[in-house]
DNA sequence: CTGAAAGCGCTTACAG
DNA sequence: CTGAAAGCGCTTACAG
């Protein structure tokens, strides 16, 4: 039933036709327990509730399922439950592989030690995807993701462009380091990067910092940042032009910018990062960064299907650059 | 190890001493194939992409894993590959229960006895969450969900509430009849019943047909059928107003009569249906029904859990209403 | 090319 | 309360 070689043709089918008749299933656990490996893959995700990471996600399972694969998504709900559940997860099925779907773990360092050990100890093929791998590891494990720093020095330069020259970021973490290797923090360097390509020096109040540490790609503590950070500049903003760190945040920007009475792109341009569909379809319309969601799900699964005969690629990094998508929320600069 | 009564307290602390020193780590495919069953729950979702399911499988998934039950979310890609997803995993697996997120099989109805038959055979729970049991199944399994109808009746009652007598609706299928338990069915269902409460015959051209017919809750077909709608009606809607049949369709209804010059709410209020972040922070706000996620998926994690100690519930139907959430996007009617 | 045997790592009666 | 035996349903050498 295998498909094994070195069978009679008639005996296959004989044995087929049977199964067939008697209503036969495989016992897969039976198979796992002698095989003492599976044909599943993880993939870690925090939460299931980013729209981008959903988008990769579907585009994966559909390639590895393919394959021959199972997929088997993990969303990890908080830092305490996501240790064990990984470290259940990898002990006790015998995963074939392991994909980090977006950043996780933003603050476990010390636990994050402890998965390092187990990723190392099992030896399975572990990749990071729309994502780098933590920094802490000796990087030898392929990472896939879009080229953050690049599109956020494009979205920038488009800024320059048309004449802006006090320009924010945000929001940003104020407990992490400008130079860590998050989402944010990479477009933060990106749109940093710009403007000093641009002889333009940055000024600590373009800096907009996240009202909520731990939740800084959501509409809703964007739209709180602004609106605080706003209010400290007496509700007139220092630049004229916002570089936000994603879709949602830069929608949650314009609400904030609305509400107090500041029109986008006629008093201040916004942009995001992603290219989702509400910032196809919001008014105005969102310049942003398009994600090759397509591209780091096929390198992806390429890789890991790579990995698991043996053609093990090494800590391969690739950053596919994602495309500028200018919308309705950027304008040239008024007089 | 596994807790059991009349063990000697000092052999079992020895024992799990020992386990802990040599790092034992116990094998599931061993303890399935003894078993015969596991403590795995599969919930079977059409895609990935959908906010709102995103946030009832969270909370769910939560609920479950704290009653120590593993959850293997599902997502189907394509009506030919759901069939052989779901049939290879409620055999192969030994699943302990299926949860339906989301209708599936929209237009599956031969395959759909297949399956029937297949939960049917199986002896294991299954709950619809968020949609009615398929109306060909004879209703025996318990579904959960927010009680579209009244949600929809609320949102057109007070659109007449504010003066609306000409008020549309869409995108419907132009597939399926307009009496099918389809969430978009449903609400056009309240509805057009909250209109002839209020003595308002509804017109055929009030009804949007939907661009494309297997796309139906996305903002991108909202906006093409709205924008051939208008086009329809030289550019003049013949309404003051449009119940979208959710969010997403809300947002694309606004941008499409946005582009043809029209302003939500001056000219035309829009609802949605939902009370997703991207309404709560658009241009305008929308006025929609708060579908309780929290509530529904605690509901149908209790009658999951509940039926797997054999405490089975029945056919039960558990419609939950949800709350008027008004927003910018309606306004009183102007003269 | 086919058939019978051993064994994967558990759990569950069962004898002590 | 403890320990040894049987068996869950597969796969994989191995003998024929």
């Amino acid at each position: 039933m295998n498909d094994r070689a070195g069978i009679n043709p008639k005996t296959r089918q004989r044995i087929l036709e049977m199964a067939r008749e008697t209503g036969y299933i495989p016992n897969t656990a039976a198979k796992n327990l002698k095989i003492s490996s599976t044909r599943t893959v993880a993939v870690i995700m925090q939460g299931t509730t980013s729209a981008l990471l959903n988008q990769v996600l579907d585009a994966i399972q559909s390639h590895l399922s393919q394959a021959g694969l199972d997929v088997y998504p993990v969303h990890v709900m908080d830092q305490d439950a996501d240790l064990e559940t990984i470290v259940r997860l990898m002990s006790e099925r015998r995963l074939a592989g392991l994909v980090f779907l977006g950043r996780y773990g933003e603050k476990t360092a010390p636990e994050d030690a402890r998965i390092r050990d187990y990723l190392d100890s099992m030896e399975l093929p572990v990749i990071f995807c729309t994502t780098k791998e933590p920094s802490g590891n000796a990087p030898h494990n392929p990472s896939i993701s879009v080229d953050d720093q690049l599109g956020a020095r494009r979205l920038t330069r488009h800024l320059l462009d048309l004449g802006h020259r006090r320009i924010a970021f945000g929001p940003a973490s104020p407990n992490e380091p400008l130079e860590s290797d998050h989402a944010w923090a990479l477009r933060y360097q990106g749109y940093r990067q710009a403007l000093l390509d641009a002889e333009v020096t940055p000024q600590p109040d373009w800096l907009i910092p996240s009202g909520d540490p731990d939740d800084i790609y959501t509409m809703e503590n964007a739209y709180n940042s602004v609106d605080q950070w706003l209010r400290r500049s007496g509700g007139r903003p220092p630049v004229t032009a916002i570089v936000a760190s994603c879709d949602a945040t830069g929608i949650g920007t314009i609400r904030a910018l609305h509400d107090h009475g500041l029109s986008v792109p006629g008093d201040v341009s916004v942009t995001g990062f992603d290219g989702l569909d509400f910032g196809r379809f919001s008014v105005p319309t969102l310049t942003t960064v398009v994600q090759p969601t397509a591209e780091i799900a096929l390198e992806t699964s390429q890789v890991l299907i790579a990995a698991l005969s043996d053609q093990s690629p090494g800590p391969l990094r690739r950053w596919i650059s994602g495309h500028l998508l200018v919308g309705e929320s950027t304008a040239p600069i008024q007089a």
